[in-house]
DNA sequence: CGCCTAACGTCTACAGTGTAGGCATCACCG
DNA sequence: CGGTGATGCCTACACTGTAGACGTTAGGCG
């Protein structure tokens, strides 16, 4: 009975490393991303590192606080360069690689959109405001006032969730179907209320999303520099 | 032992009607804006309504499902009206009373933007899939061709559900604390880390919404006017 | 009127959840 | 060597969604 006795039964995978934040986290995260959000829960992680559930408390005092946890580290993923000269093409690439990071975790999507609601903001994990502050900073480098680089931002992210959220309701997993209208579930729709939506099957099924998005920022940040006295234009007012 | 035989422990409160899926939906709704997300579990509901809690089985088919229908309530609150000739002033109006209706049930909000997501299109709450529906009558009413309806809908839509999230994030409940600081609890924020978000801060405290929204929707508007075939002017290219 | 049927509401039970509190074990430092 | 703090495990509790079987009620039809 002295051996080392190895639990036989519990651990889906050997690792047996110590534990450490990061450790968990990013099991967090891998398990979140293949199997969905509600899989992840206390016991589930716990047997994936091949560990008790309550040992997870020692590394985030709560479930939300485990999930706020993986939002940070999905986060830190993104790479801003707050000291690039040229704010637009830095807000641009931004904005691509946001969209791509949604796309490869689209599971923690829902978290990256909600979990600030019930955080004021000040509250929040550091790694989740570091963004915010880095485009503030590449905005007021750039030569806009503080307060209208707020107002940029508050305009570009803004639309650049609303682009996001709107992307992944119309994206379909299973591509198999090859049928539009059976791979958004249309035909289930009363054809005499939903004409316009039906007839727009076709068009809703291939989504360039970085197409759109791409309009979508080129449209606000021609008008918002029109609007605001931008960088280098500096009392440039409104046009129209 | 002949008598009614009121039950005198759980109802909280005298609602004793034969029950119906409106009723349902509306007291689920009006707990969740009480009290939170998390207070609407079957059996809070169904103490609420003074009935056991597997009743609610029989007009929601899953908790799933009772969300589903709470987030349709919510979205019959807004009118739109698809033949209004001015497509512009009614987008704008419409977006105002999605903002306020965002204001008035804070916590649906989550509902709104995170159940699609697990939804396919065609499979969602008819009443969810109405507006997008008007809204596309409305713009090819307008003259636009559906495709770019779709686009303009989509920016559209994108960017005012981007924008009721932001607005969302940096509203505060307390009203009792004015400090800004401390209101968003930035106070906690190193400085060193955080600098241009802390200088920020009166700013960040008075959110006038509402304008911010108005900008958004007209820099958005003129933009894809001037970039689609828009509606009376059916050929007015791309401007800049 | 009485009956039948389907909708409605209730009860019991079960597997699974987050997490408080206490205890054993381990690494490491004086 | 002893001690001290971090780490992991265990038990237990209140609570969750919901399957399945059971009474109870309401409404239509003879």
């Amino acid at each position: 009975m002295t051996a080392p006795k190895e639990p036989l039964n519990s651990p889906a995978r050997g690792e047996k490393a110590r534990l450490s934040r990061e450790l968990v986290l990013s099991t967090a995260l891998e398990l979140v991303d293949r199997e969905g959000l509600d899989a992840l829960t206390m016991r589930r992680l716990g047997q994936q590192l091949g560990r008790d559930p309550m040992s997870l408390y020692r590394y985030a005092a709560n479930r939300a606080a485990l999930l706020d946890g993986v939002s940070e580290l999905v986060l830190n993923e993104l790479a801003i360069f707050p000291d690039d000269p040229d704010w637009r093409a830095q807000l641009r690439r931004i904005a691509h690689d946001l969209r791509l990071l949604a796309l490869r975790h689209p599971n923690i999507v829902p978290l990256l959109v909600t979990r600030p609601l019930s955080t004021p903001l000040g509250l929040r994990p550091l790694g989740t405001l570091r963004p915010l502050e880095q485009i503030l900073a590449l905005l007021i480098d750039a030569g806009f006032a503080a307060e209208d680089a707020l107002h940029v931002y508050r305009a570009y992210y803004g639309f650049l969730y609303g682009h996001i959220l709107n992307e992944l309701q119309e994206f379909v997993v299973d591509p198999d179907e090859n049928e539009a209208l059976l791979r958004l579930g249309l035909h289930r729709l009363p054809v005499k209320d939903f004409p316009r939506l039906r007839a727009l099957a076709p068009v809703l099924a291939d989504y360039d999303g970085a197409a759109e998005l791409d309009q979508g920022i080129d449209i606000l940040l021609s008008g918002l520099a029109a609007r605001l006295s931008g960088p280098g234009k500096p009392a440039e007012e409104a046009l129209g």
